[in-house]
DNA sequence: AATTCAATCGCATAAATATGTTATTCTGCG
DNA sequence: CGCAGAATAACATATTTATGCGATTGAATT
């Protein structure tokens, strides 16, 4: 028997969750809320294998309570966010502070109890417009930004090793050139970059994946 | 009615597929291969609206005739990688090359039919293990480091300003205190973070997603 | 009341950086 | 061949940074 507690504000959308995991034998109802003002606590007392959790209540967000949940240590517990919206940033929160699943409330009855079996077991059950706005975070992180700013390879070299902290001195060494060198490289570089520092340079390199 | 091609080289296990496809009455089997040498031209031909690509083939990987679709400009057809191994790599690298779904053989039949059109629909099919393995990956790039070298509050105003490639005259002139308050929270801020000039504190800060 | 600590400021100095100008060598390209 | 561009180097100089040694104020803690 799995586990289940509910945070629903709705009174209507929770009693008919409430019955719906209780009309299943491999579930038990362990407890129900409209709020989750004190999450930590009624994790405590119900230990509930997975938390059924609605984003926008009054008081404390399902976002914010999940937060509270995953700081005070408790990071077993499966929760699985219900909404009624798909947007960017909670979705992007929601997985960012640890949550298992992200479903919306037009998931069907039959397909939660699945949804909720499969976060028990280790998935991460989602809405498939929830999964593809995932992936295309994922893929906007790991783009090449391709912006190398025709930066020559000795260019490169001597940006690799600003980005690393060198000084001038040191980056002479590291290349076998004099300290002259360096700064025609650099003043090229900054040419290229746009920029008029060290600091510039570094930043923009860290801002395109150059490093 | 949704036009389908499937790359799969195991004689036995494509005709499964095909059957399966053929015998529903929403999906229509465009082709059927044994390899993806010649994936460019295939779409062209049979112009599917999803592709069943398993990922382990000979010549080529399902992931390399991804890649080579997705780089001919081909961005609206769908893929749904089929494998067997849900390693950590084959998913990230299928992922991060415009997969839209990632399902392993042992899906059941009706389940794959039902991905199949998920996937039709914009959403990204996943096994569960899968998706949890995405979310994972993630968190890891997201996760807050955490250290934040004790850092103040100024201290944090004073780094963000250096991240942004400002002088010590500009942050002073941003933040109203004189520039030897601003040497002195900077002689701080390297302390706190175990470094010596402005470029390490700067790619410390980016390392930590402190800016 | 005493203490701690963040935030503010000043002064001095050595080192590093930014910038301009110029020049030589070598390589690849039409 | 002649030319463009990359890599190398030198020299001068103004600005910026790094660092040391102070000091005062105010808020929070003990």
């Amino acid at each position: 028997m799995i586990k289940i507690c509910i945070y629903e504000d709705n009174k209507q959308m929770r009693e008919s969750l409430c019955l719906l995991i209780e009309s299943s034998n491999d579930f038990k109802l362990e407890a129900s809320f409209g709020h989750c003002l004190d999450v930590v606590n009624d994790y405590k007392k119900n230990k509930p294998d997975v938390i059924l959790m609605d984003i926008d209540m009054p008081g404390k967000t399902g976002i914010e309570g999940l937060i509270e949940l995953r700081t005070a240590g408790f990071t077993d517990v499966k929760v699985v966010m219900l909404t009624v919206f798909d947007d960017n940033t909670n979705v992007f929160e929601a997985i960012k502070n640890g949550a298992n699943g992200y479903l919306l409330k037009k998931t069907s009855p039959v397909q939660l109890l699945q949804y909720l079996k499969d976060a028990y077991e280790g998935g991460a059950p989602m809405t498939s417009s929830v999964a593809t706005q995932v992936l295309n975070m994922f893929t906007d992180v790991y783009k090449q930004k391709n912006d190398n700013y025709n930066l020559s390879e000795r260019e490169r070299d001597v940006l690799k090793a600003l980005v690393k902290g060198y000084s001038y001195k040191m980056i002479a060494d590291e290349l076998f050139i004099s300290i002259d060198t360096v700064r025609s490289h650099i003043k090229k570089i900054y040419e290229k970059m746009h920029v008029n520092s060290k600091t510039e340079a570094v930043a923009l390199a860290f801002r395109n994946n150059l490093h």
